[in-house]
RNA sequence: GGGGGAGUGUCCCGAGCGGCAAAGGGGGCGGACUGUAAAUCCGCUGGCUAAGCCUUCGUAGGUUCGAGUCCUACCUCCCCCA
């Protein structure tokens, strides 16, 4: 949809260079605004999981994009709204979470932004308010009587959002129902409290973000605008973000840099151009370069991804690290000190670990009739060698200066170290 | 308010004459082949102190040597009538 615009402006030139844009309300308006540098610009963020997962990664890219092309980015925790919880690309209700959860939630999701963005006081510093701030305490009668007149429930029933759950006779609470009612509010709110004038989400927030718009015009806000990415799924279809293991954190305590770095080298061939593109910075004609190249070859783009993108995350000495890691692991055979690791104590593997044990507390498997399995499958490896018996336990003399390496498959590594 | 139907393995979908740890998919994991890719083929896919034991079929009871299966009540959802 974007083939034919040629933006003027910094930010969506590279917006649309690098793959970011899917849809948006008006390009050419929202093009003179960023061109002018006054471009105030927000994407919300549910507080439903400790940490954000790759799933965000473009729309934190998207912020950062807006502050290296001189907008302000404010990310919004959704303090308040995710005690309501969101239906949109959703089939049935999500479980409430309790307000201690929520505040704890934000608190790690928070602490993601800090490698992306820089804060501070000044016009173009990045913000992160909490919609609870005005969310929490409105009053529901005045809130109905300034904000409600202006929603259409016909037209809200319209929304895909609210549309798909109707159409297949799923639940939809009053509750959720007025989530929408809320994102719009935001936006509006955001305009009042610091210029907001662009609201940015994956494309299932389109009509979430085109809610806002409408209302912002019927409160008499200036003219507000949408954008929304492209929903990120692999050449395979898999969602972004989600691995065999579960979801991709961005956070090192709930996934090492190792594995982090390890889900960007397995991405599929044909994804490599598209992520060097929306997760690193390098420039386009160097990903040209890369994306170009054919066969085995493309294994060198991915690792130039994986290193790319894990040091965007955690740091470019932590990406090294893991490539360093990756490298001993892989291409050399040899034991890579910077494996993720689990402590043990010395008088457990004094006294002898059992193996079943032992793959349970490295965290490879998720139990001992697990670890079974994958030893009648060949699965499992000590220091390299194929475990074939399962009463087979561990000792002292299987420690290389005071570690031992297991594996599960040819790519999943934990290294077990003396406490 | 009346009548009918449905809730199954804590990822999902889904079969299930009273002997069921429960068919079959999808997904996932492992193996083979490769390039740490894709595709393909094969195996696995409740827990444990493991030839045994324990916990699972919406919830709580009941009948039975034995219940996912039969009975009762309750919860939730869907359809038809009013």
């Amino acid at each position: 949809m974007t083939s034919d615009f040629r933006p003027q402006s910094g930010f969506l030139t590279v917006l649309v260079e690098r793959g970011f844009l899917h849809q948006c309300s008006d390009l050419a308006g929202l093009d003179q605004i960023a061109k002018s540098g006054d471009l105030v610009a927000y994407t919300g963020f549910d507080c439903t999981a400790p940490s954000l997962h790759a799933g965000s990664l473009v729309q934190i890219m998207l912020l950062r994009w807006l502050q290296k092309t001189g907008g302000k980015p404010i990310a919004l925790m959704g303090g308040g709204t995710t005690r309501v919880g969101d239906p949109s690309g959703k089939d049935a209700s999500r479980q409430l979470l309790p307000l201690e959860t929520i505040a704890a939630n934000k608190d790690g999701i928070k602490n993601v932004f800090a490698r992306f963005l820089s804060f501070g006081e000044g016009k173009r510093d990045a913000i992160i308010p909490d919609n609870a701030d005005w969310l929490a305490t409105l009053n529901y009668i005045d809130f109905l009587r300034d904000v409600g007149r202006h929603f259409s429930v016909n037209r809200m029933l319209s929304l895909d959002s609210v549309k798909l759950r109707l159409e297949r006779d799923q639940e939809l609470s009053f509750l959720e129902f007025n989530y929408m009612c809320l994102q719009a509010y935001d936006f509006v709110e955001l305009f009042k409290r610091h210029g907001c004038v662009l609201q940015m989400g994956g494309s299932d927030q389109w009509g979430n973000i085109v809610t806002g718009i409408d209302l912002g015009r019927r409160m008499g806000t200036r003219q507000l605008y949408g954008l929304t990415s492209p929903l990120l799924t692999s050449s395979s279809g898999a969602k972004m973000g989600k691995s065999a293991q579960g979801a991709v954190w961005l956070d090192e305590s709930m996934l090492p840099v190792f594995d982090y770095w390890q889900y960007w080298r397995n991405c599929e061939d044909q994804d490599t151009g598209r992520f060097l593109k929306l997760f690193t910075e390098l420039p386009l004609d160097e990903i040209a370069r890369l994306e170009a190249l054919g066969g085995a070859e493309i294994n060198e783009a991915k690792k130039i991804l994986a290193t790319e993108a894990a040091a965007m995350v955690h740091g470019r000495e932590a990406a090294l690290r893991a490539a360093g890691a990756a490298r001993q692991t892989f291409e050399e055979g040899a034991l890579a000190e910077s494996l993720p690791s689990v402590k043990i104590p010395a008088a457990e593997i004094e006294a002898g670990l059992g193996v079943l044990t032992a793959f349970v507390r490295s965290g490879l498997v998720a139990s001992t009739g697990e670890a079974r399995r994958q030893i009648i499958g060949g699965g499992l490896k000590i220091n390299d060698r194929t475990v074939t018996d399962e009463r087979m336990v561990i000792g002292p003399r299987d420690l290389t200066g005071g570690v031992v390496k297991l594996s599960l498959g040819r790519k999943r590594h934990v290294l077990l170290k003396i406490a």
